[in-house]
DNA sequence: GTTACTATCGATAATGAATATCATTATCTT
DNA sequence: AAGATAATGATATTCATTATCGATAGTAAC
């Protein structure tokens, strides 16, 4: 767990792996950073550092995903479509009403989302 | 991977463990199960493939949540709502309406939702 | 019931993602 | 420039899950 309260140091490792994050296409693992960065020597420990250190921050988001984590340079609150074949993601609009949607009986307090599509992709039929 | 195609068996281990997760109220993981039936003395392997078995057979259900994997005693199609603090899941029934918000402009076919409401529950506060 | 076939079991080694440890290095403040 | 300490990198460790393999036990045929 990372401090918040202590000042963030901006480092060459972590403005590289905010740049891989953010020119990224199709939702990373920390294992495809590590392997985008392989030249740059990074150790494997600083990748997961940051990138929890990132999303904490804000600056980047994240996706679980068939039991690891994968990233996202949008922030803003979206919606996830996966190929069950490939295990590519794309974002997706979160549809307006789907907090109409959020059950109101129980008596949970500010409900966030996450609202995933899954099927077959164009590439992989 | 388990194949369909061949008789599967009626052993003891796996009713045991069939009937743990159909008498489970909250989503129990692999461990769990195997920490309910410690006194049958079944091993964890087997805790593990008869799950996954039992998941691929339509017997019942699993959603993925923090990394592991919990079983789910229903198998119809439904949402889930998770408490953030204690990491406990609660079935909540899927609207109608969201199949009508499944995106359009892709190329997928055959969409799965997977809907899941985040929040604090109120023992948790 | 006995036999033969083989799915399933249990113990344990192996895997893969993620985290912890710790000596060393590099940033930031003064 | 110097001191304080956040961040790094190598590596050990943890945790969930899967693979391996000889032993065991369902099941169908006799």
């Amino acid at each position: 767990m990372i401090d918040k309260s202590k000042a963030r140091r901006s480092t060459r490792q972590r403005r590289l792996i905010v740049d891989a994050v953010k020119h990224s296409l199709n939702h990373p693992s920390a294992s495809d950073i590590y392997a985008t960065l392989a030249d740059s020597g990074i150790g494997i420990a600083t990748i997961y550092r940051q990138l929890s250190a990132l999303v904490e921050d804000g600056e980047i988001g994240s996706v679980k995903y068939q039991g690891e984590v994968r990233y996202d340079p949008i922030i803003q609150p979206h919606a996830h479509i996966v190929c069950s074949k490939c295990d590519k993601i794309w974002d997706v609009e979160l549809p307006k009403e789907i907090k109409n949607l959020a059950p109101t009986n129980g008596s949970f307090e500010k409900l966030d989302v996450d609202l995933t599509w899954k099927g077959v992709c164009s590439d992989c039929r």
